[in-house]
RNA sequence: GCCUGGGUGGGGUAGCUGGUCAUCCUAUGGGACUGUGGAUCCUACGACCCGGGUUCGAAUCCCGGCCCGGGCCCCA
């Protein structure tokens, strides 16, 4: 049996890399535009950097293993708990706000399926240093615009954590997390069994399931009435203020509670069509992780786009480029190494290593897709110039190789 | 971890109510055609996912594993 990739793993072929770098190289674009500067961190980590955020129990959907220095190691399964460590343990001390991308592999051991690899590819963004409104609709304008230059529309749902939370106030904060899962998932029937269960005051249940209920023009104004006049309200009718500012289409949806205990206030998701059961492509929010990696408290916000997931529904477009084929005979081998080394310095150039024949050779060309065919033989190098063939069209001349690259150049610009 | 469908040359397939050299297409290497491409012909290469079991005999039936697809749990 020949060995295989691992379970969940893929080769991506140049076809299908050539797509993964053009819309990656979108993002970047997009990413850099805006003022955000790539940062890299390691493949692995200790693996407490992720216990710590996440609690020990993620342990069983992480790639671990210990080094030969007996240290517990992690191939990482996400990449904001890297990025805050990195701040924490070397900028602290910078000019604020931080403004990183990032685009890298992670790792989990879960079961694969549409759109859910065990190592996946994560685009993502972090402003460190500011907890104002400004910041987060920024993230989020960005998170948008960067899934349009991708040629993605998706359906926004933005919540604040703040605003539900406030309203736990009296239950035990083990219960909490649970309620929130539940929320999250939009499990109505099951919320109302566990806050029966845990026999949750009626005043809470009720405007907790009005809470999580509202949506549209008069969604904020009503969640003031159910809360209170209290800040997190403020701030998010503010951010919802400069989103329409940014011109960006949201849907308020306070049932986001993205699970996590470590998110403070804004949260936003992404969702797209055709991904199955696994159709949101991007998530974030504001959190703070500075302090619990063990620097000062920090407010921070962020998102990840799912860039595999990004890749199953976004239109291919190949941008076609030119593809030189050099073609030689026995007595002019060398010299077409020659055309083809100069050729190189402008163009993308093909040359036959299989010491085929003439015609063998521009069947090759043409099944390889070559746009354009150069011949270089002895009745062409005698005059100092080569014949270029137009593949498309099968017309041909004689030109010098400065030539063909003008004339190359001028189809693929 | 659970449920469900599926694994036959590189790709796509037939066979799968057990029994001839496992079918066909395509791709690839070489050749026919001695400097002009998608054609044709010849030739080479090349597969029953792995391991057990039932049987005189297994690609075919049974069990386990691996891998792929879809769903659940989870989703940092």
């Amino acid at each position: 049996m020949e060995i295989q990739k691992p379970r969940g793993t893929r080769d991506f072929l140049p076809e299908e890399m050539a797509k993964r770098r053009s819309i990656e190289n979108k993002l970047r674009e997009t990413a850099t535009r805006w003022g955000y500067g790539e940062i890299k961190t390691p493949t692995f980590e200790h693996i407490e950097l992720f216990t710590l955020k996440s609690g020990e129990g993620i342990i069983g959907e992480i790639y671990n293993f210990k080094d030969k220095g007996d240290r517990e190691i992690a191939l990482r399964p996400e990449l904001t708990a890297p990025v805050v460590r990195m701040y924490v343990e070397e900028l602290q001390r910078s000019a604020k706000p931080l403004k990183f991308f990032y685009f890298d592999n992670c790792f989990r051991y879960e079961r694969p399926q549409k759109g859910r690899f065990r190592e996946f590819f994560q685009f993502g963004v972090e402003i460190i240093g500011s907890a104002r409104p400004e910041s987060d609709a920024e993230v989020i304008a960005l998170a948008v615009e960067m899934l349009n230059s991708a040629g993605l529309k998706g359906d926004l749902h933005v919540g604040n954590l703040g605003i539900i939370r406030s309203l736990f106030k009296d239950i035990l904060p083990e219960h909490q997390g649970k309620i929130m899962r539940l929320v999250d998932k939009k499990d109505d029937k099951g919320l109302e069994e566990f806050l029966e269960t845990i026999n949750a005051p009626s005043g809470m249940r009720g405007k907790l399931f009005r809470l999580i209920g509202l949506r549209g023009e008069n969604a904020v104004h009503e969640a003031r009435e159910l809360v209170g006049d209290i800040e997190p309200v403020s701030q998010f009718e503010e951010l919802l203020s400069l989103l329409d500012v940014y011109g960006v289409e949201y849907q308020v949806d306070f049932g986001i509670a993205r699970g996590l205990d470590y998110y403070t206030g804004m949260v936003f998701e992404i969702y797209c069509e055709g991904l199955g059961a696994q159709n949101q492509v991007c998530g974030g929010g504001a959190y703070r992780l500075a302090a619990l990696f063990g620097g000062e408290d920090t407010p921070s916000t962020g998102y990840a786009i799912g860039f595999d997931r990004i890749m199953e529904i976004c239109e291919a477009k190949p941008e076609s480029s030119e593809r030189i084929v050099v073609i030689s005979f026995d007595d002019t081998r060398k010299e077409a190494i020659v055309i083809a080394k100069k050729l190189r310095e402008n163009v993308s150039t093909y040359l036959d290593v299989m010491g085929r024949k003439f015609k063998d050779q521009i069947s090759y060309a043409n099944t390889i897709g070559a746009s354009h065919v150069v011949i270089a033989g002895k009745n062409e190098l005698d005059a100092g110039k080569v014949s270029l063939k137009d593949m498309k069209t099968g017309k041909q001349e004689l030109v010098t190789v400065e030539e063909v690259i003008k004339k190359v150049k001028a189809v693929f610009p």
